[in-house]
Formats: structure tokens, sequence, C-alpha cells
RNA sequence: GGUGGGCUUCCCGAGCGGUCAAAGGGGGCAGACUGUAAAUCUGCUGCGGUAGCUUCGGUGGUUCGAAUCCACCGCCCACCA
């Protein structure tokens, strides 16, 4: 058993937990930063480490063509190729059949893609994803999906879901690495009884743990939530329930609520290189706004984070204004910090039992 | 002192009689962003809510009509004395 729950929530559906691998252990309801092409973008490992994370993504798609897998191999694996010792969690490539969809087609038993630098063309399936998984040897591989679009009829719906179905098999019989798991993602876009049947589909297969795909594509927010109220509660409740591209820090919380245990989002990391403060309530401040040009406050008062402990907005709004990458790189600490701390208080509430007050407090 | 070139909206810069409130950059401002084709992208950028009003160094003039043509004045740059 790599997954333990440690304490659930007597209110709602919250659980504190550890997940157990090769590269150490991950504290959940966990967030963790993505870095596609074996960086976190603007941050160093020891930066990542000072941030606390537990454990930070890759992406098979991206890695595969850059560098690819024969030098990752080389490398001795990708913890070793970017200088990360912590777990490594690699998406399977199956967002990018639909960020990317525009340059690839559909075939049987995958995915024809050309390549978006330089228009090659190559294939992308189960069978690939996993070797390619296998190759950068990342701590917990995730099946390969087909991200349904949204909106999507009932007709799109029901052929996404069988290709996914399909291809989520073919991926759990390819052999893994000792000591990597594999994760299965839910499909079914917003259709109750496709989201009911992806799930129950996938426990049969016995994951190692459990991801809610497609969602946050465009859908509205109630949407999603109701996704997760039909989800969840059938997912084996001793692997970790993992929602796949979420969240803004409220919908990270309304989703622990509702059972979820792990998350990824680029919008921390892309919002600060745009300019913009995830503040401790959720809010978003646009840091780069001429508003703050002569306000010599940091981002936070509250803050414990690098930049706000020592630098003010008026400066980082200079060094934004003027493409100076101190101005990512700080927003890019305060806003890991922020939901890194986020998580840390989710973790508290629940260990103390307070974790309903918390989410009342949180989302009002 | 002479000859030639120039002065355009915040900046650079196009424009060479009507379709010009004026191309294109830059800068500025605002917005978007959810398993990252993203240090990206989109929109706005003379005033006014509209009708319309005020701009193209200055002042006069030619013309139905001028940023565009003419005269004078001012300033800048070259080269020649």
């Amino acid at each position: 058993m790599s997954y333990k729950v440690l304490k659930t929530c007597p209110d709602t559906r919250a659980r504190l937990g550890i997940l157990q691998t090769p590269h150490g252990e991950i504290r959940t309801p966990v967030f963790m930063p993505v870095g596609t092409r074996g960086s976190v973008k603007a941050m160093s490992p020891a930066e990542l480490h000072e941030l606390d994370a537990d454990i930070i993504l890759g992406n098979t798609y991206h890695l595969f063509l850059r560098p690819g897998t024969d030098i990752v191999t080389k490398a001795g694996g990708l913890h070793e190729f970017i200088g990360w010792d912590r777990p490594i969690l690699t998406d399977s490539g199956g967002y990018q059949v639909f960020s990317l969809s525009k340059l690839n087609k559909f075939e049987k038993d995958g995915v024809r893609f050309q390549s978006h630098i330089d228009g090659s063309r190559f294939f992308l399936g189960p069978k690939e994803s996993i070797a390619i998984q296998r190759a950068l040897n990342s701590d917990i591989v995730m099946a390969f999906d087909d991200c349904t679009p949204y909106p999507c009829t009932k007709e799109q719906a029901v052929i996404s879901l069988e290709r996914t179905s399909r291809w989520e098999a073919a991926s759990r019989e390819q052999p893994l690495n000792p000591g990597q798991q594999m994760f299965g993602i839910v499909q079914g876009s917003t259709f109750k009884d496709f989201r009911q049947q992806s799930a129950a589909e996938l426990s049969q297969l016995d994951f190692e743990g459990y991801a809610i795909g497609g969602l946050s594509v465009g859908e509205p927010e109630e949407a999603m939530f109701e996704c997760l109220d039909w989800v969840v509660p059938i997912l084996p409740d001793s692997k970790p329930h993992y929602l796949m591209g979420v969240g803004t820090p409220k919908q990270i919380v309304e989703a622990v609520a509702r059972g979820v245990d792990m998350f990824d989002c680029v919008i921390p990391t892309r919002l600060a290189r745009h300019g913009s403060a995830f503040l401790a309530n959720g809010d978003t401040m646009p840091v780069k706004a001429a508003k703050y040009r002569d306000d010599f406050t940091p981002i936070d008062e509250e803050c414990g984070c690098y930049a706000c402990q020592n630098f003010t907005k008026a400066y980082i709004r200079h060094l934004l204004n003027v493409g100076e990458i101190l101005g990512l790189r700080l927003l890019t600490i305060h806003n890991l910090y922020t939901y890194l701390n986020l998580m840390r208080q989710i973790r508290q509430a629940i260990a103390d039992g307070t974790f309903a007050e918390f989410r009342t407090r949180y989302t009002a």
C-alpha cells in the first residue's frame, strides 16, 4: 500500500494522507507545481525545496520532443537529468491531444501528432506514452487518455470515452520500472452516466491512484464541482484522488472538501510570469498595474515568502515593467509559496478537525 | 555668410491636395490565462457619450478643400565659405 489515509474530515470528504514513492513521501492534499519541460519555469530545484514542494510534474509529450528519451535515459532518468531528488509525476501527453488538437489526428491505438516545434510527425499512444514515462522513470506515471474538450455533445463524449477506456486499459498492460506507480484518468465530459461509467471501468484496472481529467477546460465552475460530486464517492477510498489541471485557490479548497487529494495547475506560475500575484485569500493582484508604481509595501504584508520579506510592489512592478527576469522569478516564488502555504493550512485544518470551518471562512 | 535637408499626435517614423485624427514600430494602459505551443496573447492609446471639436514648428496666403502647395519667421542638421 503506497497510499495511507491518516485522517478524514468529519464534515466533508476531505482527507489527510501520505503517498509513498521511491523519491520520498507526498503529503496530501498536495499541490504539484508544473514543470512541463523539465523545469518549473523560472525556479531552481533549490528554490522548490525552499518552497517545500513535495513533488513536481513533467510532461511526456514535451520531454519526448526535447531533449528526447535517449538523452534522459543516458542522464540516468529525469530526476538525475534535472537535478530534482523528490518525486516526479509525468503527464502522459493526453492533455496535448486536447491542447494541440489542431496538430494531431486520432487513430485507433493513439494519436498521430505533428510537432508544434518543427512540424515533424510522430505517433503517441498508450504503449508509446508509457514507454517514454518508463524511460523518464517518473514516480507516478499517468495513463494515456483523451482529454475531452468542452463544450462536447453526448455523441462526441461517447466516442472520446470509448477511446479513453481502450487506451487506459492498454496503458495498464504496459510494464513499469520497480517502484513506479500508475494513475488512471476518469473522463466522460460533463455527463453523469459517462463519468460514473468511466470511474467504474477504471476501478477494475486497479490503478495506484485515480485522476479526474477533462475538467477546467471551459465548463462552468459549478459543472466541475458537480462532476466531482458524482465521481469521487465511487473511486476507491484507499487510493489517492487527483484532479488534473485545477485550479484556483478556492477551487482547490472546494475540491478538497469533495475528497480530492492531489492538484496541479499552471495558473500560479503562468500568472506570475504575466504579472499577477495570488493573495492569501485567493484573489489575484495585478502587480504590473500602474497603481503600484509607488507602492513601497510588499505584495502581502502577512506573506512569509522571500519576495514579500524583501521587496516592494513598486520594485517588482518596475522589474516586470522593464522586462527583468527577476520580476518573474519573485512573483513565481510568491505564487507558489501562496499555493503551497494554502495546502499546508488545508492539511493542518484536516489534522485539527477544523477543515469545514476553514472552508467556510476561505470561500466566503 | 552661402547652399541643401529637415521640424507629424508621448517617442521614432510614414504621409506629398480630398477616402487623414493621420500607416508602422516603440512606449504606456487595461484585460485574458486552469494535466504550459504562454517572460504569451488580445484590445485601447488627441478631446467628447454622440453630433462634433482641436491637431502635423509659427504666422499669413492659394484652393470648394491643406499635414501635404506658396511666402515670411523660428529652430535643428549637413556641406561649402
